[in-house]
RNA sequence: GCCGCCGUAGCUCAGUGGUAGAGCACGUCCUUGGUAAGGACGGGGUCGAGUGUUCAAUUCACUCCGGCGGCACCA
């Protein structure tokens, strides 16, 4: 007998092993039809699994949380099936569901473009029509070998051969196609809801490495019904209304151009919001301890060379040398690197003069201009570009100081971040990389170190394994958007690794040299992109204290030409960015100009107004007016403008 | 860097083997209008760059540059 839990608490009795398709039909008709999938024990599986003991099953459906990962698991099977019927002799590899969606990768001599996409789709529709059943089969290692290699399916056949002793190797027929697949899968096509469509094609390299051949890879995106379909699409299209490339130009914020691909011009308004940023974040650390340095832009490589970047990122680095006949030889050779990080420097300005234990911890921050030569696949918009400014910052401190100087970071860090609109963060703990810097001791030190750190700074962590830097572990600090998205912006690093190789010293309370060790800490990453997600994230409408024209002045008739003028000179003499809108045209048109433009508010300035020296103030997102004396008017937006904690 | 797509006016986009068009924006004039587009007229393009095919190339081919979507990379 095998006694089946279910999650209400009660149990049903089987004479024998069951599996979960009669589970479901022994609860009731309804779930029967509805059941997807299983869970025995907590563990996913399908529902053609016997049980065989007794357990917990819990079966799953499309309104359950595991629905949506074996829909588009089973959509990536369908796509590839779909394409192996369509285009004989493309070969599968792999198809996971991601995020939103799914992809299989192909390999396949011709070209996949969008316009196939209407044929696949069709005859993705057809196999779900088709209602195969799905079963998974386990075969020995060399039937499986020998099928895939027979059939042609290299990748598979290779695959095949890596999957660990003891595991099964788990075949999974849909009609008469197959797949080397872990599952658990629907029980048949018929059960994949038509919510799906193909999105993009693209390159991708097997087994992620760009050393290998490259696959076809088709995505698409699938859900539990045609609503949730839709509005995925609508939340692309919002995604898309916030592009900040978009955004930049149509808020005249910036320009990029091909002469200086991956640098950004800055326009006026662009520029304004990046000092306010930048002097906000100057204020806060101001308050917080750290000194303020600015280091060479132009540095001989020998520096780099003896920091380590020279041997693992040369090639993005940009060189200069003088170009006047004999200046090089007369400059005895030298070839300079344009800095692509601040760090060497900061330890230069460290190792002048000796420091005491008492000088630590030192802070030393710099906005510093780096220009690294990135991919040319990698530039996005502001985002990922080739000369940009990290708020970046050393800390020079002792072993023993470096859990407190986390969690003052930490704590720094929580706070800008709020007050720059964030407040969902969570944090990445990368540890040690393949290719590194320092032995195995010190790493196994900094990991440490840095682990105690962020457990007392109360910070939750997951794991990202291999992903740190050359010469230390890292904690990535990922922000959350307005949308749901995830920007790595922040990040803080254990270096024991620099401070050995620049040679930083400073003498301990015995009177010796001790190495210091360094934290590396950036809080918006790069302004650059931090604005990139800044304008995402309030889709152009910034708060008040950061938007780069907080108000407009616009006049309904030019009779009241002289009182606006007057009036926006005093604001502007209170701090207020404002600009003045005299222009022949009408209030309507005015309004709906600088609503476009997001400017937060609009001072409408007409007869009445210019009379009784007052304003009407219309507020961004809404059609309320306020009229107000021009004198509280000031008074409250000046308020309003505020940065965050500026005020003593 | 790799794969695919794209590059026509400031922006969004039509279009053609015989050297180009719309809307918005811009300029001038009229209009002084009370909260999301008032009217008239006008200026504006080496059709990304180069090479080739052709009597003729913005259009076809190739190369390069840049952009977009991924992949890889990200000190």
């Amino acid at each position: 007998m095998v006694a089946i839990r279910l999650p209400d608490g009660s149990t049903k009795n089987f004479p024998g092993a069951v599996t979960g398709a009669e589970v479901a039909a022994a609860i009731g008709p309804g779930l029967a039809r509805a059941a997807l999938a299983m869970k025995i024990d907590g563990a996913l599986a399908d529902l053609k699994t016997v049980i065989a003991r007794d357990a917990a099953v819990e079966i799953v459906t499309a309104k359950s949380p595991e629905a949506l990962g074996l829909i588009r698991h089973d959509a990536a099977h369908v796509l590839a099936q779909a394409v192996q019927e369509l285009y004989p002799g493309t070969q599968i590899t792999f198809g996971p569901a991601i995020e939103d969606g799914f992809y299989y990768d192909f390999a396949r001599n011709d070209t996949f473009t969008p316009e196939d996409f209407p044929k696949i789709e069709a005859r993705m529709r057809e196999i779900v029509d088709r209602n195969l059943d799905i079963a998974r089969e386990v075969w020995s290692r060399d039937d499986a070998a020998r099928h895939f290699a027979q059939i042609g399916e290299k990748y598979k056949a290779e695959w095949v051969r890596e999957i660990p002793d003891g595991e099964d190797i788990s075949i999974y027929r849909q009609g008469d196609w197959l797949d080397l697949c872990t599952g658990p899968h629907l029980p048949s096509t018929g059960k994949l809801p038509k919510a799906f469509k193909l999105t993009k094609v693209s390159g991708a390299y097997w087994r992620g490495d760009a050393r290998n051949a490259q696959l076809q890879r088709i995505y698409g995106t699938a859900w539990a019904s045609e609503e949730q379909l839709k509005a995925y699409l609508t939340r692309l299209e919002e995604a898309e209304r916030r592009d900040h490339r978009r955004l930049g130009r149509e808020m005249n914020l910036f320009h990029l151009q091909e002469e200086a691909a991956g640098a950004v011009f800055w326009h006026p308004k662009g520029w304004t919001l990046f000092r306010t940023l930048e002097s906000y974040v100057r204020m806060r650390l101001d308050r917080d301890g750290y000194a303020e340095v600015k280091t060479p832009q132009i540095v001989d490589r020998k520096l780099w060379e003896a920091s380590g970047h020279w041997d693992k990122f040369k090639d993005a680095m940009f060189l200069a040398t003088p170009r006047a006949e004999g200046a090089a030889a007369e400059d005895g050779g030298r070839v300079y690197a344009i800095k692509p990080m601040n760090c060497p420097g900061a330890v230069q300005i460290f190792k002048q003069g000796l420091k005491s234990y008492r000088d630590l911890p030192l802070r030393l921050a710099e906005f510093g201009a780096c220009h690294r030569y990135e991919p040319s696949g990698a530039l996005h918009g502001i985002m990922r570009v080739r000369a940009f400014t990290q708020d970046d910052a050393h800390i020079f401190c002792t072993e023993d100081q470096i859990t407190a100087e986390s969690i003052r970071f930490c704590d720094l860090l929580r706070s800008v971040y709020a007050d720059l609109g964030f407040t969902d963060v969570h944090v990445k703990f990368s540890d040690r990389p393949p290719v590194r810097a320092g032995t195995d001791a010190i790493w196994d030190k900094a990991e440490r170190a840095l682990e105690e750190a962020s457990k007392a700074a109360g910070l939750e962590t997951t794991r990202n394994p291999g992903e740190g830097a050359f010469y230390g572990p890292k904690l990535e600090f990922v922000l959350r958007d307005a949308i749901g998205r995830d920007w790595q912006c922040g990040t803080l690093q254990v270096d024991f690794v620099l401070p050995e190789r620049l040679d930083a010293t400073y003498i301990g309370e015995d009177g010796q040299k001790h190495r210091p060790v360094m934290l590396h800490r950036a809080m918006l990453g790069s302004f650059e992109r931090f604005m990139g997600v800044l304008i995402e994230h309030f889709a152009g409408r910034l708060p008040l204290w950061l938007a780069p024209v907080q108000a407009v002045a616009a006049t309904i008739v030019s009779d009241a030409d002289a009182y606006a003028r007057e009036a926006v000179a005093q604001m502007q003499a209170n701090g207020l960015r404002v600009e003045l809108d005299l222009r022949n045209e009408k209030i309507g048109y005015k309004v709906r100009e600088h609503t476009l433009a997001k400017v937060p508010l609009l001072f409408a300035i007409g007869r009445r107004e210019a009379e009784k020296r007052t304003v009407a103030l219309r507020r961004l997102g809404s059609e309320a007016q306020e009229t107000l004396a021009l004198d509280e008017a000031i008074a409250k937006v000046r308020n309003e403008a505020q940065v965050p904690r500026a005020a003593r």
